[in-house]
DNA sequence: GGCCCGGGTGATCAATTGATCAGCCGCGAG
DNA sequence: CTCGCGGCTGATCAATTGATCACCCGGGCC
């Protein structure tokens, strides 16, 4: 694979029309010419020089840029985007840096007039604080899910919509209900109203949309802010379900954890997820590549900002078990895909 | 200059979009539209990310290959192409890898049909031994110049040509003359004769040319092989001249050497060679450098086979005197020149 | 010998890229 | 405040590049 096994000859011409294309500077066509061949051929040879190493192309990593990890979670779970955050030492920092690139992210993919439908959680809620657009932007920012019985919880997506909306100079969206209520016939009830129903439904008509990913350990996010009971956690966990994203719980493989609790949700189903055109995700706890994992599988992530620790995890278990999983090897420097 | 005097955050961006566009692959267009920018400003950014640095596009050298040398070679004298040979220990060794080159150079030129005017010289005189075109090619190797004196010599035009017609299957037209003659009149009796001049006038209208550069020293192939005196030699020594391109004397600053025995020389004029689209020269011995510069000044030569200490030499020459010289360095990786 | 297959070839077309240019913005001078 | 200038921006067009495809050639097989 490397320019070791090819002809000593070979390995010249390769080298020679190589370094006239790359380095020098000429077409293929005046490259054709000097060297007396077929213009697709030298593209061809250019193509085998590539491959073999004989040319080699690298791009400079700032510190702290994780730019291969980036590509390879964007191949293994063929997401349109992956931010991976430089590493931190707490967890608090490391959160923070999470947010901090989610933050950029969104400040580079909002426009006038985005509507954006948010999620809970705590690396969702530090977003705001790092969400400093150059120039206000008329964006609308919708919650896509119940808050907490505690009320005013920053990690709500309400507060979260509204300190967003606060950052920019737009508009948000509040969700006047609890994300899960006691019962059926109490959500159909809530979902009747209209200002229940129209917030709903502006979010799952959002052009984007920026979510956490919870876990199911005994002090996610769910269980801290009283939305959900211990036993219930337990129960979604004997279940299998491996984390959620605004309340939809997934196991590994993304299967949706079809449960009692499920019907008593009131945020966004995955299937509207699925329906807004960019779902950003958000997810940096040391605990969390299962919940990762299953929720990048149900297919409903487009963008993924993680820690550098998660991101190796979710990798690391997406290649031992499931699908042999397609690598990126051996698809060479400027080998489009197609 | 380094990627270092960007702001961090320029660096990461510009680091980012390299990225995608040379590791992964995307279009300029689809990296456009991830980072809400137009697609003429990736563009601007992934140049000035390969000007920075960010970027680095290297050619792997095969062990003695010098494609540096080469480019520097081309870019400081406008030729159309350089070949540096590997570097030998020995003259002879060093002059056939020279002829290697220029043997290989000319199979990858020749077409059926191609006319080549041939010099002489001993660099020249190696070409044919190592000329072995894959299949048979039929072309026509004209002399462009007298013989010596010593009639046989194979260091002659007449017997390289033959050799080169022989191992290729192709056809030979010598020139029935001696490279110099006595006097003015007598050479032009002789451009009166058909058969002599004929050949010139095949010569002057060839596709290509292979020729040596002559030193001016007392055991330069003119001296060894009788066409010039010792004492005619010294003379062009005192005139200036440097070197020699088919019995054309030049300086070093590669104007032609106007003196009674350019008068009498029987071969292709500099205006005539000028008009070969293609002119190969060929040069390997130690003491050449300036003979090389003065030649490569005079504007004839499309294409420099070299060795790597004469090329070397000769760019030091040429840097250290004459015109500054317009260096390649500042022109990055896949700059296109324009 | 005739036939078929795989790999390589160059003609051709579509996509991507590079270059040009008019317009716009911000800034400093007058 | 107005003007003019330099630099930046994105629309647009031309050049280059990548992909496809029909074809050909050589080698094995029948």
């Amino acid at each position: 694979m490397g320019p070791d096994d090819l002809s000593s000859e070979d390995f010249e011409r390769l080298a020679r029309i190589a370094h006239r294309y790359y380095v020098d500077g000429r077409t293929q066509e005046e490259i054709a010419r000097e060297f007396g061949q077929s213009r697709p051929k030298v593209q061809r040879l250019l193509e085998r020089a590539r491959w073999a190493g004989v040319v080699d192309i690298r791009v400079a990593s700032p510190p702290g840029l994780n730019l291969e990890l980036e590509t390879r979670l964007r191949d293994e779970f063929g997401l349109a985007d992956a931010i991976v955050a430089p590493r931190r030492d707490d967890p608090q920092s490391q959160r923070e840096a999470v947010a901090r690139s989610a933050a950029q992210f969104l400040e580079r993919r909002l426009r006038d007039g985005s509507v954006v439908a948010v999620g809970h959680g705590r690396d969702t809620a530090e977003v705001p604080r790092f969400f400093r657009p150059r120039r206000r932007v008329d964006a609308l920012f919708v919650s896509a899910m119940g808050g907490s019985p505690r009320v005013d919880t920053p990690t709500n997506p309400n507060e979260i919509c509204r300190s967003l909306a606060d950052a920019c100079g737009g508009r948000s969206q509040s969700l006047y209900a609890p994300a899960y209520v006691e019962s059926v016939e109490v959500r159909d009830r809530l979902l009747e109203q209209d200002a229940v129903a129209h917030t709903l439904d502006a979010a799952a008509r959002a052009d984007m949309a920026l979510v956490g990913i919870g876990g199911v350990n005994d002090d996610c996010t769910m269980a801290r802010s009283g939305c959900l009971l211990p036993a219930e956690i337990e129960r979604l966990r004997r279940q299998g379900a491996v984390g959620d994203v605004v309340g939809n719980y997934v196991d590994v493989d993304g299967r949706l954890i079809a449960s009692p609790h499920q019907e008593r949700l009131v945020a966004l189903s995955i299937e509207s997820l699925h329906a807004v055109p960019l779902v950003v995700a958000v997810a940096s706890e040391a605990e969390k590549p299962l919940a990762i994992l299953g929720v990048l599988r149900a297919g409903v992530i487009d963008v993924l900002v993680v820690d550098e620790g998660n991101a190796n995890a979710v990798l690391d278990r997406a290649g031992s078990d499931g699908a042999p999983a397609p690598t990126a090897a051996g698809r060479g420097p400027m080998a489009r895909r197609r």
